[in-house]
DNA sequence: ATCATAACGCTTTTT
DNA sequence: GCGTTATGAT
C-alpha cells in the first residue's frame, strides 16, 4: 500500500470516528466495522442500541470507508488536504471532509435491522428518523415477524397460500387443535393443546413437514409423538385452507422460500447488504436461518447479543446460535462491549459472580467507572406478606426521601407472586402498575369485532367466522353451523362458501331463511371495506352486525363497559389511520395481529411498577426489588436437578441484578404458599452465590435466618442440589410452623385425600390416567410434600408432587 | 340459551 | 388458592 492510501484511509477514518465523539473505543469500534460477519457481545447496560443506530448511520453516510483499504476513484491530494484540513480544526470544510471520506453510501432500503419486539423497533425506527430524518423510513428496522410478514405478502403465492392471508395468535391455535381434537375423537388429557402447539413449533423449527414429523413419530414408537404427528398434519391442512399462517408459520414460511426458491432468495440476498440482528442470544432455529439466508450474498451480517441474558430457551430460543456464531463464520470478528453505564459496581459485581457459574458462556465482564454506589439488600421475610409489606416499607421510605414511585420497580419470577405485592401497596393507598399480557385484545367484544374485519377480509377463515356466525344471537344455532361444517368438510368447501349456498343443501334448508341474512350482511360490509375508510367500515359493522345495538339494549354495567372497551377500538382505528398514512384494512390487521403488546398506553403515570424478571429485560430502574429469592421459586422447581435450566435460570438472575441502576434490594421469604400450599423455603443459591462483601442484611434477620443453613444436611442424591428438610431436628420457632405444616400435608383432612407418601416407594409400579402405566425412578421430600420422578412407558420422565399428583396415579 | 357448579391445572411467553 | 373452562341442569 502506497503512502497516499495510507495516509487517505487514515484521514478518512478519523474523519467519520468524528461523528462519534461520545462513544467509547470498542463501542465505536463496533460502529466502524461494517464489512463481513460480526459479532457484538454487549452486556447489560453497554449501550448497544446506541451502536445499533450509529452504525447505521455511518453505512448510510460512509458506505464502507471505514472498514475498507479501498480508495474512491477521484481521491486525490486535493481531499486529502480538505479531511487533514477538517481534523485540524477547520469546520468549515466538514461537508466536503465528509463527502471525502464516504465510499459508496449505503441506501436505506439495503438495509435490514431486526429486533424480536415492536417496542425494540419502534424505538429503533424513532432514533434513526431523529438522526438521519425521513430518509430513514426507507430502512427494513422491523421485528422477525412483521419483516417475515412484509416478504410474505409478495411470496407466499409460491407455497400456495393467498397472499391475502391471515394471521393466528396463540388463543386462535389452541382454539384450532382443541376443534381437531374433537373431530378426530382424541382425548385433551392425553395431548393437551399447549402440548401440540409446542410439538408444531419444534417440528417446524426443525423443518419437518407434517410427513417428515409422521415418518420420525412412526419410528421412536412412541404413541403420543404418532398422534401429535396426526394433529400436525390435520393442523397444517387446516391453516392453509383457511389461508392462516400462525406465528411459527410465519419464520417457517419465510425459510422455506428462501431455501426452496432460489430466484426469491437472490433477489433478497442482492437487496439487503447489511443485516443487523438485535437479541441474537434469543434466536431459535428458524430465525437463524433467516438471518443467514437473507445475509448469504453479502455476507455482512452483524449479531448483536449477550449470551448471559438469554432467557428464552423454554420458547426455542438457542444459546448455540452466538456461542457459535464464530464457527459459522471463521473470519468473524468479535467485540465486546463490558463498559455498563447503568449500574454501580456492587450490583454489577454481584451479577457477574453469579453468572459467572454458568459454563455456557462466552464469558463477559462488566464493569463501570461509576464507583460502588449502595450495597446489595438481603431481606428474609416470615412469608409472603411479610416480604411484600417489606418491600412497600422500602418504597415509602424512599418516597419520604424524595424518590419517585415510578423509580421503583419489583420483579418476580412466577406472576402468581403480584397478589401479595399487589395487596399490600394498595393498602397503602399505592395503585401499582402490574405489567401482564394484553387485556384489551383478550376481550371477548374485542375479540368479536376482530373477528369480523379479519372474516371481512379473508371469508375463508373458518375459526373467526364460527366465532361471530352468532354473535349478536341471529338464530343461527350450533346445530346448523355444526352441519354447514360437515358440508363444508365434505366438499372442501369453507364454511363462508356452503352457508352463501345454503339452498343448495337440504340439510341447511331450514336455516336457509336465518343464513341468507347474514350473508348478504357480510357480503355488504365486504364491500364497504373495499370501497371505504376503516373509520367507516367500523361505523357500519357496529350498526348492521347489531353489535352496537346488542349492547345498548342490555342495560347492564358490564355490557356499558363492553361498549366503552369497542369505542376504545375505534380509538384505536383511527389513531392507526392517523400515524400509519393507512387506511386499508389489510395493513391494519396486520400491524394487529403482530402487535401483542398495547401494555406501555400510560407509562407515566407515577406508579411503582410489579412484573416477571422476563418481561423486565431490556428495562432499567433506579432501585429494584427482586423478590422470591427462594429455592424452588427462583430457581423454580422444575429447573433444579436439570442444568441447562438452572442456567437458564441462573442467565435470568442476572438479567434481573443488572436491571438496577442504583439500589438492589433482594427478598426472600421462610415460607410460601404456593399452589395454595405452604411450604418452607431456603434461601435462594444465587443469594449465595453473591460474594457476601456486596451484602447487606438488615439487622433484625440475622438470628432468623440461622435455621435455614442446611448445608450441614448429607444430599440424598446427588443429582439434587437443593435437597428440602426431612429431618426433624431444627430449633425453634420455624419449627413448630413446619411441623405444623407437614402434619396438614402428609394427612391431609381433605375428602379427596391423597395417597399417603407411605404407601408410594422408589421401584413401584403405578399407572396414571394421563401417562398410563410408569415406574416411580425417585422420590424427594418437599416441604411436606413429595416430589416424585415417574418413568412413564410411553409418555416419558415426569416430576410430579405427590400430593397434586395422587389422584391420577394408583398402584399396580 | 344461560347460569351454576365442578373440575382442572399451574413457570417464564418478545411474535 | 384461584382463575379458567367444561358440563350439566333449568
Amino acid at each position: 500500500m502506497d503512502d497516499f492510501t495510507k495516509n487517505y484511509i487514515d484521514a478518512r477514518r478519523k474523519v467519520i470516528a468524528k461523528n462519534f465523539p461520545r462513544l467509547n473505543a470498542k463501542q465505536k469500534e463496533a460502529v466502524m466495522a461494517t464489512e463481513g460477519p460480526l459479532l457484538i457481545l454487549a452486556g447489560a447496560g453497554s449501550g448497544k442500541t446506541t451502536v445499533l443506530i450509529n452504525r447505521i448511520a455511518n453505512l448510510m453516510k460512509y458506505g464502507r470507508a471505514s472498514d475498507s483499504n479501498e480508495l474512491p476513484p477521484d481521491a486525490n491530494g486535493e481531499k486529502l488536504d480538505v479531511m487533514r484540513r477538517y481534523l485540524a480544526g477547520d469546520e468549515s470544510l466538514k461537508r466536503e471532509a465528509e463527502e471525502a471520506a464516504a465510499l459508496d453510501p449505503v441506501a436505506p432500503w439495503q438495509i435490514l435491522a431486526i429486533t424480536f419486539t415492536n417496542k425494540a423497533a419502534g424505538e429503533l425506527k424513532d432514533r434513526l428518523n431523529a438522526m438521519l430524518g425521513e430518509t430513514a423510513e426507507d430502512i427494513w428496522a422491523k421485528t422477525f415477524h412483521s419483516a417475515c410478514v412484509r416478504i410474505l405478502r409478495k411470496e407466499a403465492p409460491l407455497l400456495g397460500y393467498p397472499d391475502s392471508f391471515t394471521i393466528y395468535d396463540e388463543a386462535d391455535r389452541i382454539a384450532v387443535i382443541k376443534r381437531i381434537l374433537k373431530d378426530e375423537n382424541m382425548d385433551e388429557k392425553v395431548y393437551p393443546p399447549r402440548w401440540a402447539a409446542n410439538c408444531f413449533d419444534q417440528a417446524r423449527n426443525r423443518l419437518q413437514t407434517p410427513a417428515m414429523f409422521a415418518r420420525a413419530a412412526e419410528k421412536s414408537g412412541d404413541f403420543r409423538m404418532q398422534g401429535a404427528a396426526k394433529l400436525y398434519e390435520a393442523y397444517a391442512k387446516r391453516l392453509m385452507e383457511a389461508g392462516a399462517m400462525d406465528f411459527d408459520d410465519l419464520l417457517y414460511n419465510t425459510v422455506r422460500i428462501l431455501r426452496e426458491f432460489p430466484e426469491a432468495r437472490e433477489r433478497y440476498q442482492r437487496k439487503f447488504k447489511y443485516v443487523l440482528i438485535d437479541e441474537y442470544q434469543d434466536t431459535n432455529n428458524l430465525q437463524y436461518m433467516m438471518a443467514t439466508l437473507l445475509a448469504g450474498g453479502h455476507q455482512n451480517i452483524c449479531v448483536v447479543g449477550d449470551d448471559d441474558q438469554s432467557i428464552y430457551a423454554f420458547r426455542g430460543a438457542t444459546i448455540e446460535n452466538i456461542l457459535s456464531f464464530e464457527d459459522q463464520y471463521d473470519h468473524a470478528r468479535v467485540i465486546r462491549l463490558e463498559q455498563n453505564y447503568r449500574s454501580t459496581a456492587h450490583i454489577l459485581d454481584a451479577a457477574n459472580a453469579v453468572v459467572a457459574n454458568n459454563k455456557g458462556r462466552k464469558g463477559k465482564k462488566l464493569w463501570t467507572d461509576a464507583g460502588d454506589g449502595d450495597r446489595i439488600t438481603l431481606y428474609i421475610a416470615k412469608n409472603e406478606d411479610d416480604e411484600a409489606q417489606y418491600v412497600v416499607r422500602q418504597v415509602l421510605q424512599a418516597v419520604d426521601r424524595g424518590d419517585n414511585l415510578r423509580d421503583h420497580a419489583v420483579l418476580y419470577r412466577l406472576n402468581a407472586q403480584s397478589r401479595a405485592l399487589e395487596q399490600a401497596f394498595l393498602r397503602h393507598g399505592i395503585r401499582p402498575r402490574i405489567v401482564k399480557g394484553n387485556p384489551f385484545f383478550e376481550r371477548a367484544e374485542i375479540k368479536d369485532l376482530m373477528a369480523y374485519f379479519f372474516v371481512l377480509l379473508n371469508p375463508a377463515d373458518d375459526l373467526r367466522l364460527s366465532r361471530i356466525i352468532n354473535v349478536p344471537a341471529r338464530g343461527i344455532g350450533n346445530t346448523t353451523v355444526e352441519r354447514a361444517r360437515g358440508i363444508a368438510e365434505e366438499n372442501g368447501l369453507p364454511l363462508f362458501t356452503v352457508i352463501s349456498m345454503a339452498e343448495a343443501f337440504p340439510e341447511l334448508a331450514k336455516s336457509a331463511g336465518k343464513l341468507k341474512p347474514f350473508v348478504e350482511m357480510m357480503n355488504g360490509l365486504s364491500s364497504t371495506a373495499h370501497n371505504e375508510g376503516l373509520e367507516a367500515l367500523y361505523d357500519a359493522l357496529l350498526e348492521k352486525t347489531g353489535y352496537a345495538a346488542m349492547l345498548e339494549s342490555a342495560r347492564t354495567d358490564e355490557a356499558a363497559n363492553k361498549l366503552e372497551n369497542v369505542r376504545e377500538l375505534k380509538n384505536f382505528i383511527v389513531t392507526h389511520v392517523r400515524e400509519s398514512g393507512d387506511d386499508t384494512l389489510a395493513g391494519f390487521l396486520d400491524e394487529v395481529s403482530l402487535y401483542t403488546d398495547l401494555q406501555a398506553v400510560d407509562l407515566d403515570e407515577n406508579t411503582v411498577t410489579l412484573m416477571t424478571i422476563h418481561s423486565a429485560k431490556g428495562l432499567e430502574f433506579p432501585t429494584v426489588f427482586v423478590v422470591g429469592m427462594e429455592e424452588g421459586v427462583f430457581p423454580s422447581l422444575q429447573a433444579i436437578g436439570e442444568s441447562e435450566q438452572m442456567e437458564e435460570e441462573r442467565r435470568l438472575a442476572y438479567v434481573a441484578i443488572t436491571r438496577a441502576k442504583k439500589r438492589l434490594f433482594l427478598t426472600s421469604a421462610r415460607q410460601r404458599m404456593v399452589f395454595g400450599q405452604t411450604a418452607p423455603h431456603r434461601v435462594s443459591r444465587f443469594v449465595d452465590e453473591i460474594p457476601p462483601e456486596h451484602i447487606d442484611r438488615p439487622y433484625s434477620d440475622l438470628k432468623t435466618s440461622a435455621w435455614f443453613d442446611f448445608d450441614d444436611v448429607p444430599e440424598e442424591d446427588a443429582g439434587w442440589s437443593a435437597p428440602a428438610p426431612k429431618r426433624a431436628a431444627p430449633p425453634a420457632p420455624a419449627v413448630r410452623d413446619w411441623q405444623k405444616t407437614r402434619k396438614k400435608t402428609i394427612a391431609p383432612p381433605a375428602p379427596k385425600a391423597a395417597a399417603p407418601a407411605a404407601s408410594f416407594h422408589v421401584g413401584d409400579r403405578v399407572e396414571h390416567s394421563a401417562f398410563h402405566a410408569g415406574t416411580i425412578v425417585k422420590m424427594t421430600p418437599m416441604g411436606g410434600d413429595h416430589l416424585v420422578e415417574i418413568q412413564f412407558d410411553a409418555a416419558g420422565l415426569k416430576r410430579l408432587m405427590l400430593k397434586a399428583a395422587a389422584r391420577y396415579i394408583k398402584k399396580i
